[in-house]
DNA sequence: CAGTTATGTTACAGTTTTGTGACGGCATGG
DNA sequence: CCATGCCGTCACAAAACTGTAACATAACTG
């Protein structure tokens, strides 16, 4: 409801692969077009330039190195923010070295929440009108684009973990959230961790936004997980 | 669990399918249970039931039809809401001659937003709270996203199995459960505890709905069990 | 009404869940 | 190489919740 729709643009050749990942950003809200292939691609952007574009690199008729190189290449597109999908770590070296100028690179089978999470970086950096960039809940503001953390007056320093775990509970404020669901959200998905590594996180987040007084934000649900608020 | 996540059975026989359509149910948040054949379905089915089923209607060994009809035959899965998934609309027209009882077809290939649309639809229907809708009675209102209970202005805090309880009644508002039905949905299937624990719960539900005012909304139907309003 | 049965309520001891400080490992950046 | 900071795990402490038994009360029966 900012200023206009976030447009990305969407190049994969694999239908199951690339519907998976247009349903979740238009649930995201963001207007996606499709490609199919490099051609089309090119052609899509040619017609309005997207703010944003995820690549498969591995793709008939033109591949997705070569698209980024053309937009990284022409003036008028060199500010779009690319995002590569590769099928394996080994790819994604080959792929840097290569130089292509792409943002980000993500492997595939990739984490979707840290996709979107990525979608989300690389958007922010482009359109940070569009994405709503300073998270507030109570007398806490949360500045994504600085990683900087407010509580009143005061600064809050928080570590990596704390942080990011911190996003999750402002983005949704008052939901509550499984520890699985956070291991899922914050650690990622495929990542082997106890689940009460999550309590003792939340104990070192309670300590840094309690450290300076006020009261705590966090609210334990008791066999259930935490929510903020 | 009952009341926390929704338990989707998932019976298709085509692998390729099945984890696509997995893999989007368990990112929407969904628990899903696969099962490859008919068989292998109803097996599950008693196992434990799951809160609703996607059925493909051709499978081998027994039929999603077959399946479909038993579930709807059986009054402890009645409820259940099925889904039948099926290659052409013909097919849907025949199979929807045949009165199997299923509440919603999709023709393949599916939109896949719009199947779980459908998804979300049918589960509303008979689980309510899970689907992030808050429920109300009286001036009871449960929010089941961030666990909470309002009374008018006041905050109820209660116990998980409390709030368990709670949640149970206010899905089907005025209907009566036996003490061995709450036990079941409740506690769990195979949890053995003597049914007089029921009345505790119901005696301490009571007390924190009614401490900071208010009529007690729980009906004690002597020798049954109890209803909400 | 007295007897019988079902439900309400309370206290409590045992269990489960959560909070938290301590510690060793690992990476980062001098 | 060392210092620093962060992380995940463990172990123990604290808190919250649970089921049961026992007794009180209410509702039904004849």
């Amino acid at each position: 409801m900012t200023v206009s729709q976030i447009q990305v643009l969407l190049v994969e050749d694999e239908p199951a692969q690339r519907e998976l990942l247009a349903y979740n950003l238009e649930a995201e809200g963001y207007a996606v077009r499709r490609a199919e292939n490099g051609e089309e691609a090119m052609m899509l952007i040619d017609e309005a330039a997207p703010d944003i574009i995820i690549l498969d690199w591995m793709m008939p008729l033109l591949s997705g190195i070569e698209v980024c190189r053309r937009v990284k290449t022409r003036p008028e597109t060199r500010e779009i923010p690319v995002i590569m999908l590769s099928a394996r770590s080994e790819e994604v070296d080959a792929v840097r070295g290569l130089d292509t100028g792409a943002d980000d690179y993500v492997i595939k089978p990739y984490n979707l929440r840290e996709l979107m999470a990525r979608v989300r970086n690389q958007v922010r950096r482009v359109r940070p009108a569009a994405s709503g960039e300073a998270l507030t809940f109570d007398d806490i503001a949360l500045n994504a684009e600085t990683h900087r953390v407010m509580r009143g007056e005061q600064e809050i320093k928080l570590g990596p973990t704390e942080y990011r775990l911190l996003v999750t509970f402002m983005e949704k404020p008052s939901r509550v959230f499984s520890r699985d669901q956070l291991l899922d959200m914050v650690w990622g998905r495929d990542i082997y961790v106890d689940t009460r590594t999550v309590d003792v996180h939340i104990a070192r987040l309670r300590k840094a936004l309690t450290k300076q007084g006020g009261t705590d934000p966090i609210r334990t649900v008791r066999g259930t997980g935490y929510a903020l608020g």
